[in-house]
RNA sequence: GGAAAGGUAGCUCAGCUGGUUAGAGCACGGCACUCAUAAUGCCGGGGUCGAGGGUUCGAGUCCCUCCCUUUCCA
């Protein structure tokens, strides 16, 4: 009997690009959600943007844009991600959507009407030059317990304090710089400390195989607490002006951000049943009917930043607002991704950046099998390593387990055109994978990624040391042992056929590969197939490359604008960066370390004519473009300066056909250090401009110009 | 300040309810092999399991204290 599963991942917020806290996540759920299909399971995977908020509202002010705007822009650049690491999400969505408003409605009104809702006056500081009110982290002050200045409303990055704003010495709005007044005004508040709730939540969070021990415990501390920890309301008004949805019945007040991000789970879920995608995928039901089913299982997998909401208020919710709505089964979380060590932090702008790593032609499966081999089903951060992602993606991956194809299959083809046979046939061998597939099945449902790849490597090592152990390459030269050398290959083919069955939730296009190009299917693998050895394999084409240490070493380059803006001092104090900052703290739904995003054009420095002067900015003509074998995203170009010819390696293949791109011209920076590529050296760089919803598109002077003028 | 998770070979990590000389992969040294888009096999060096107490016939595994890292406190 199929389970049939919702299956979601926190959802990011719309304020910026995806960072690699994100992309783990994706990974993860996506590794889970894969292997859940190939099991026959029926799983509908979505996700969504979390749009609403005061950073968001302020950000695209600052910019000159509305908020819609601003959320469009981020959700374009959205697909680039998804696709570039294989993130098979069946629907993403927005919760600024009609169906989120619909059901934030809904569930508030049904809330309401049992009680749970009441409304409580609330003084909190207040902007008089804005004309909003200001949340704790866009008020700024002297500590008043160590006296640093310029700390949040919250708590003091100095010395850890923890305070409320109206402490702070001498508070001013980070947002105008004016003084606060404190003002009155009626808030609505979630009664989570109900008894009903209480109770409810007792019972949700200890129910057998929820929530993970950690989790549980986390959650049991919030419950249990008595005097200042007991468990407080929940404030879920936020007065106008505000991004976010409007309340029922309450003019001038919208729904908090977190009161209606996860609602987003069942606004996408309802936009991918209502798109008729559901049904193209198997399910024939309504979205209330396949939510109201007491079979269906709904999964959230989130960061451990995030667990109050989701433990708490999250279920509680979704509880007393009644069928259709159901309660999760289950809030998986993990912890966060650092790098070498090293929390991913704004100032020190660290961090890995999911589009370098694609831009620079990077194998997004090299990180899904690193990100999987270090993962466990505990609460735990995970390091990014470079020395330890370059050890183990080029040894298990590339030395052991594509090698295993790579040592057989060509004996297969030179003397068995293809065919294989098992001596005495291959029940045992069966027999053999059907254990090693129901091991790594266990490890696989329990999340215990590294479990699973430490056994499917183990399995690899085995099936090595039998090939090395028969000898196939001295059989091969003895056409009395033929069939001995027949035999170990197909084994040994088999044996590659496995694994890439048990690898292919986290290696998918691999798994896709093998299956056609090896083992002639016409579909992708299922796990049934492990059962199946192969009679015949086509000729063998290389899988996967090796890590180049030069690509890691890009990758950890401090030259993208990104860390430019980074390494900027922070005194430009203008709205946006003001807005950047508690944004990227709260994090919305996301479920990271914060990271370093570089977007707002405002918030880059000034530089003087001197510093401008330094660049060489050249006009130069493509007298050459050509692909480049082996990369995803560059082309190589020739261009001509008048007085000289340069190399110049260009991420724009994704835009630009080659063929078009002769004889036109561009702009270059002439005097880049030349930089040393996988593919060569780039001797330059053209100029091209792009965001998140479009481009590369390459600068052009206008006509008249010729290759060699300077740019001033 | 309160709380949680973690600190095991150079690196990244396994070690279930306490039980023979503490394991793996990578890295390192040696040997073998040559089928493999420099990939495999064998052997080996290397750890007072954060520190100090305690319980026990016996503790990396339980208890206490301390140190360090990370995180949470709506």
């Amino acid at each position: 009997m199929a389970e049939k599963f919702f299956v979601t991942t926190a959802l990011p917020y719309a304020n910026g690009p995806f960072h690699i806290g994100h992309i783990m996540e994706y990974i993860q759920a996506d590794i889970w959600v894969r292997f859940q299909r190939m099991q026959g399971n029926e799983v509908h995977f979505v996700g969504a943007d979390d749009a609403h908020g005061a950073p968001i509202m302020l950000k695209a002010e600052a910019e000159g844009i509305t908020p819609q705007e601003l959320v469009a822009r981020i959700a374009a650049g959205r697909p680039r991600y998804l696709q570039g690491f294989h993130i098979s999400f069946d629907h993403w969505h927005s919760t600024d959507s009609p169906e989120n408003v619909a059901l934030s409605q809904d569930i508030y009104r049904r809330l309401k009407e049992h009680g749970f809702v009441y409304s409580k006056p609330v003084e909190q500081f207040y902007d008089p030059v804005k004309g909003m009110f200001l949340a704790d982290r866009y008020i700024k002050g002297e500590c008043p317990n160590c006296h640093a200045r310029d700390q949040y409303g919250d708590a003091c990055e100095v010395c850890s304090t923890v305070y409320a704003p109206t402490e702070l010495i001498e508070p001013y709005s980070a947002l105008t710089g004016a003084k606060p007044i404190l003002k009155t005004s009626d808030h609505l508040f979630f009664r989570l400390s109900d008894p009903r709730c209480v109770d409810f939540l007792n019972g949700w969070t200890t129910t057998p195989n929820r929530l993970q021990p950690q989790v549980l415990n986390k959650a049991r501390e919030w419950l249990s607490g008595t005097g200042e920890q007991a468990l407080g309301d929940w404030d879920i008004s936020r007065d106008a002006p505000y991004f976010g949805i409007p309340i029922p019945d309450a003019p001038g007040k919208y729904f908090y951000v977190w009161l209606d991000a996860p609602i987003g789970y069942l606004a996408s879920l309802q936009s991918y049943f209502e798109s008729g995608k559901a049904r193209a995928n198997g399910e024939p039901r309504s979205f209330e009917e396949f939510l109201t089913a007491p079979d269906t299982r709904q999964v959230h997998f989130i960061g451990k930043d995030i667990i109050y909401f989701h433990t708490l208020f999250w279920p509680a919710m979704l509880r007393f607002a009644g069928p259709p709505y159901k309660v999760p089964d289950n809030v998986y979380v993990h912890g966060f991704i650092t790098v070498s060590g090293e929390k991913m932090s704004k100032s020190r702008g660290t961090g890995i950046s999911p589009l370098r790593y694609l831009d620079i032609g990077m194998n997004p499966e090299w990180l899904r099998y690193y990100i999987a081999a270090k993962l466990n089903a505990n609460v735990e951060d995970l390091d990014f390593n470079p020395e330890d992602f370059l050890a183990r993606v080029n040894s298990d991956l590339i030395g052991k387990y594509v090698n295993i194809a790579s040592r057989a299959a060509n004996f297969i083809t030179r003397h068995f055109g293809g065919a294989l046979a098992y001596a005495g046939g291959a029940q045992a061998l069966r027999q053999h994978a059907a254990e090693a597939a129901d091991q790594v099945r266990e490890s696989y449902a329990a999340r215990e990624f590294g479990r699973a790849m430490r056994e499917i490597m183990a399995h690899a090592d085995r099936i090595n040391q039998e090939f090395d152990a028969r000898q196939p390459w001295v059989l091969a030269k003895d056409p009395a042992r033929h069939a001995e050398l027949q035999d170990i290959c197909s084994r040994t083919l088999y044996g590659f056929k496995l694994l890439s069955v048990l690898l292919a939730p986290v290696l998918p296009e691999v798994g896709a590969r093998v299956a056609r190009e090896l083992f002639g299917l016409d579909r992708a693998l299922r796990w049934s197939d492990a059962l199946e050895p192969p009679q015949r394999v086509k000729p063998y084409q290389h899988l996967m490359t090796r890590v180049d240490p030069k690509q890691l070493d890009a990758l950890f380059e401090p030259d993208s604008p990104a860390a430019a803006v980074t390494a900027a001092p922070p005194r430009a104090a203008s709205n946006a960066s003001a807005a950047a900052k508690p944004a990227a703290a709260k994090s919305g739904a996301a479920s990271a370390a914060p990271v370093a995003t570089g977007e707002a054009a405002s918030s880059v420095p000034t530089i003087s004519i001197e510093e401008f002067k330094r660049l060489d900015l050249r006009v130069a003509r493509i007298v050459a473009a050509e692909h480049v074998t082996g990369a995803d995203k560059l082309l190589k170009l020739t261009l001509d300066l008048g007085t000289e010819t340069r190399t110049v390696f260009a991420g724009i293949k994704s835009a630009y056909d080659p063929a078009t791109l002769a004889g036109r011209l561009t702009l270059m920076v002439a005097n880049l250090a030349p930089r040393k590529m996988k593919f060569g050296i780039s001797e330059g760089m053209v100029l091209a401009a792009s965001n998140e919803s479009g481009g590369p598109y390459l600068l052009s002077p206008d006509s008249g110009a010729v290759p060699g003028m300077r740019v001033s």
